[in-house]
DNA sequence: TGATATTAGTTTAAGATTAAATCATTTAAT
DNA sequence: ATTAAATGATTTAATCTTAAACTAATATCA
């Protein structure tokens, strides 16, 4: 579904693959969220979830840089996982400007048990896609992050 | 910068590609934003905007439908726009429960305004991908559109 | 040492977003 | 015609998100 914009061929060709970029992570985002949301976790926090589960005890500042959000936000992400006692603050004996982030017992528990559906979820969808493609997006995605 | 979870090849390819597609996207996205941020409008106030300007007036269903967004955030969204006289509601006459959300004169300057410059953004940071690439872009986000 | 700058995290204020309940209007089915 | 169902829009309550101002801890360096 190509854009009603007139301008160049060079500019359509770039606003058409931007647009269908946005639009298509956009509803795969939003076709893949059930596998958290049935838990009752926001996209950030099944994020943070699942960063401090295969990177290990981050500091805020470190989750908030991979998942792209403020620092205010992630303050706030935290203290709601917190409430929830599936990840606790432990300060940095170092270093008291920083808290550790660990996953409690239970929040390991909660996403080493969600995080195999969603894995699933993902396969499936991008199961449309060929494996040469799989590694296209990889490739184009990698060109476009350089800012 | 690939996943460190321990999967199949195909899991772990699928993820992968998954995880660079939604990020490129948020990070693109937020470069890209400042234009219209400037202008202070929200990315929802923008998207409505651009889409009146290029398929012309609307109901809101059919807006929030293309945009992705909720009913009811759309009612906030054209509120707003209409606080700011960009956007106005014409009640339908042939069936009063619609509206038909039209730019006004103003709205139409401010949109025709930012939009090139938009454009001209998109253009450059789609400059790092080759024709070629980007024409694969949109056969990949084809494909995994369909639900 | 002690003033200054930097850094991690918090708070605040404004507004965005969603799901769900509700209202108003129109359509469908007797 | 009248009831029931469907549809577009609004409201509500809860939560998320951001930018900017702020606090506390550490680093820098004259």
């Amino acid at each position: 579904m190509g854009t009603k914009y007139k301008g160049t061929k060079k500019e359509k060709a770039a606003l058409n693959a931007f647009i269908n970029l946005m639009r298509c992570a956009n509803s795969l985002g939003s076709r893949l969220n059930t596998s958290y949301i049935e838990h009752g976790l926001t996209g950030s926090q099944f994020g943070v979830l699942e960063t401090l589960l295969h990177l290990g005890p981050l500091c805020q500042k470190e989750l908030a840089k991979k998942l792209l959000v403020t620092g205010g936000n992630m303050t706030m992400v935290i203290d709601n996982l917190g409430k929830r006692e599936l990840v606790e603050r432990v300060r940095n004996k170092n270093d008291r400007r920083f808290y550790n982030i660990n996953l409690t017992k239970k929040g390991k528990t909660l996403i080493q048990k969600i995080f195999p559906g969603h894995v699933e979820a993902i396969v499936k969808e991008l199961g449309s896609l060929t494996q040469s493609e799989q590694i296209q997006v990889r490739e184009i995605c990698r060109k476009l992050g350089k800012q």
